[in-house]
RNA sequence: GGAGACGUGGCCGAGUGGUCGAAGGCGCUCCCCUGCUAAGGGAGUAUACCAGAGAUGGUAUCGAGGGUUCGAAUCCCUUCGUCUCCGCCA
């Protein structure tokens, strides 16, 4: 959410940012809002110091026994109840209409940010590994002859219906394997907090991150109203939520792994062979709670946590920096990190890591208290992919395809799988 | 799920209808005193919004929401959370 002052100082500039977003200007209809607002708010304000004035007065002739006096100021202030209220009222509904408005506006896009319309827009920053030679055609994961016994989409259907997957044997144990590896390099290297978290969250916490109100049809709601979390920023971000941080736990670094939810509504069609795009999936997700001057350092390091993962597991890489027009709502800037994969024979997202600035943070009133006292400020929030578990199953299957069907395992995962190293054509490891 | 108790400022803890944003203590900040890492004295110490250049003033907030009342931290209702006992359970 925007800081109506930043607005209110210099419109034009808001609105020059969304539109480079893609975005219709809004501040001509926000200000007007906020004008009318403040006027009703001051009206009700003074009426109600009128009127806790007049009560005191009320008190004042009660106190002195006075009750011909008291009854008469008692019915004078009784007689204006109704239209304060109403004043009230309408303040109120000003005050929430603006926060709803403004609870609909992406954040800003950074200088820096690449303008664009969407992802052919992207600009490549960095490349690692070279795809590997390979002298038989690749083939996509799910076609692979070790991976067919274990990666089962017919059953997945027949108890959860299309975009779900059983998975079991070797390619479930690889999978787990994979997540394990993540957390241990996320917390034994990169120092971040194993931190383990609901997945059903209260509609305030979508809200807090972004989620909500525009982009619920992206998300489950169950039936008593709690959320299923598309992502565990939701849950890490929001740890936040509400508080007052002391400056000394900055910055906050989280890592959780978890089950993931989305509707993929508007994908129909998009990538429906293969397990790339479900319904739920399981990410290993980073957040980094900031103060406002380390955010975009925290954002470079947060990268590299993410591509220390692909670099472990010997998969090759491209970073790119999404365009303004392909960014998320609540980003300032983001980069995504496209891992190589032979059987589509190109580069596809694996992690997603943004910066949100303030954004996040004032959505959900998340401040910390400066060193040495001072005023609360609002927090920066970041969040990344560190990665996607099954995206990385993926990635690491088709990338270690050999001529006979086999799978070479990268060398990290070999302590995670009893130190076994290839994924044989019959679906045993070995 | 049933019964009961409780929910006050960074923390502890008073306060059962009026001048209470809220005693007192702790903690913290600043100043004074003090020749030694102590003690003492004084002042200050919530958040948001509105108005104002500022000083400052106004409004709201005592888990949350609603109600009663001229007036509520204090009364009523609902709800959330915590604790205790019982039941159930991965």
């Amino acid at each position: 959410m925007h800081d109506i002052r930043t607005i209110r100082d210099n419109p034009d500039a808001f609105d020059a940012a969304l539109r480079r977003r893609g975005a219709d200007p809004v501040s001509a209809a926000i200000l007007s809002l906020d004008e009318t607002r403040r006027a009703r708010i001051r009206d009700a304000e003074e009426a109600q110091a009128e009127q806790n004035r007049a009560s005191k007065q009320v008190g004042a002739a009660k106190a002195k026994g006075d009750e011909a006096e008291f009854e008469r100021l008692r019915a004078h202030v009784a007689d204006s109840k109704a239209q304060l209220a109403a004043m009230q009222a309408e303040a109120a509904d000003l005050d929430r209409q603006l926060r709803d408005l403004l609870m609909t506006i992406p954040n800003l896009p950074l200088a820096e940010v690449p303008d664009g319309k969407d992802d052919s827009d992207n600009v490549e920053i960095r490349r690692w590994g070279t795809p590997r030679e390979m002298n038989f055609t690749p083939v996509e994961h799910f076609e692979l002859p070790g991976v067919q016994p274990g990666m089962d989409f017919g059953t997945a259907a027949k108890l959860s219906g299309a975009r779900f997957v059983v998975l079991q044997g070797a390619v479930a144990r690889i999978h787990r394997a994979l997540a394990q590896y993540m957390i241990d390099l996320h917390v034994d290297r990169h120092g971040l907090t194993e931190t383990w978290a609901p997945v059903l969250v209260l509609p305030e916490m979508m809200e807090g991150t972004g989620q909500l109100p525009k982009f619920g049809e992206d998300s489950y709601q169950t039936s008593e109203g709690w959320w299923l979390i598309p992502t565990a920023e939701v849950t890490l971000t929001n740890t936040v939520n509400g508080e007052i941080v002391d400056a000394a736990t900055l910055p906050r670094r989280m890592v959780a792994h978890s089950q993931c939810f989305r509707s993929e509504a508007g994908s129909a069609g998009r990538d429906t062979a293969g397990m790339l795009r479900q319904h739920q999936f399981e990410k290993v997700e980073m957040v980094s709670i900031t103060a406002p001057d380390e955010g975009l350092a925290e954002h470079a390091r947060m990268t590299g946590c993410a591509e220390a993962v692909l670099e472990g597991l010997e998969l090759p890489f491209r970073t790119v920096v999404l365009c303004t027009g392909d960014m998320g709502f609540g980003a300032r800037i983001t980069h995504d990190i496209e891992v190589w994969l032979p059987g589509q024979r190109s580069y596809r997202e694996i992690s997603s890591v943004s910066y949100c600035g303030d954004f996040q943070a004032r959505r959900m009133n998340a401040r910390f208290r400066p060193e040495g006292g001072g005023k609360p400020e609002f927090l920066h929030t970041l969040n990344g992919s560190g990665l996607a578990v099954g995206r990385c199953l993926i990635a690491v299957l088709e990338n270690g395809q050999q001529a006979d069907g086999t799978v070479r395992l990268p060398a990290a995962l070999h302590p995670y799988l009893g130190g076994k190293s290839v994924l044989g054509a019959d679906g045993a490891l070995g």
